[in-house]
DNA sequence: ATAAAGCTTCCAGCGGCAGGAAGGTCAACG
DNA sequence: CGTTGACCTTCCTGCCGCTGGAAGCTTTAT
């Protein structure tokens, strides 16, 4: 397989690939062109990668998911731990923009939108903050 | 004013301010010594700047709210719809956050999380994918 | 006089690729 | 057999928004 057709399996554009090869996720054959030789394995690597990454989990934790999963014996204890952690991460990120995004939506409705300067949106910005309808 | 008393009236790093400069965000003054100058314009606008910043508007955002805050003929309407934007796009980041936690949290329910290797985590990053109790 | 603190510039690196240049290789067509 | 064009390779740069660190100046305190 080259790399274009496991890209066109893998979903994950060739770019990616060559650098998941350079960051050590995968290690594919080579012809003796020079070309990459993608295995069935190599290929399923890449799957799992493309849908961790869709998932959310960093580079690093990728890498050790798929060490677990090319672990036979491993513990479902380690892949839930990595897991439970990326959750909470996002739960953290999720919190963090509700937070921003409850603060602008009220600046939002609180801004006529009109052609004159008032405007508490910048009011808030420029340190004169005030409550809602205060 | 030198750098480390607008730093610490604004709560920006030396860093963050000195980059600032860099792109164009704020242009203090120099004293003969080549230190930079602060004015105390430039301490608000640094400060409008860390407020915007922790709303997470980009800085090209931000760029563009500094030269409103700074236009007194500027419409409400103009500031309001970067903010709308912006808030947009953050709802759409916490909707793609939200579907990321709602499939790990089913996973991570789902894995037993003892010493045995079978897990409903790594069966779904690598494409045996199964519904839940399934 | 010296040491420490604070200022300056410049360069490198983070994550996770994407874009593009320069060049080798391969399959198809005439 | 030559040529075109698609595909492959490596290498370098840039994105965002800083952060860290080196090397060298100035100022302040002792």
């Amino acid at each position: 397989m080259n790399i274009s057709d496991v890209s066109a399996a893998s979903g994950l554009p060739p770019k990616t690939i060559r650098y998941y090869e350079e960051i050590g996720l995968i290690r594919p054959a080579r012809s003796t062109n020079g070309y990459r030789d993608f295995s069935e394995a190599d290929g399923h690597k890449l799957a799992f990668l493309g849908r961790a990454r869709s998932l959310g989990f960093s580079i690093e934790d990728c890498r050790i998911l798929l060490s677990l999963y090319e672990d036979r014996s491993r513990a479902s204890a380690d892949v839930k731990a990595v897991a439970s952690e990326h959750m909470n991460r996002i739960n953290r990120k999720i919190e963090e923009l509700a937070a921003m995004r409850d603060t602008l939506g009220d600046l939002v409705k609180r801004c006529k939108g009109n052609d004159r300067p008032d405007c508490p949106i910048i009011d808030d910005l420029s340190g004169r903050r005030s409550v809602a309808n205060g």
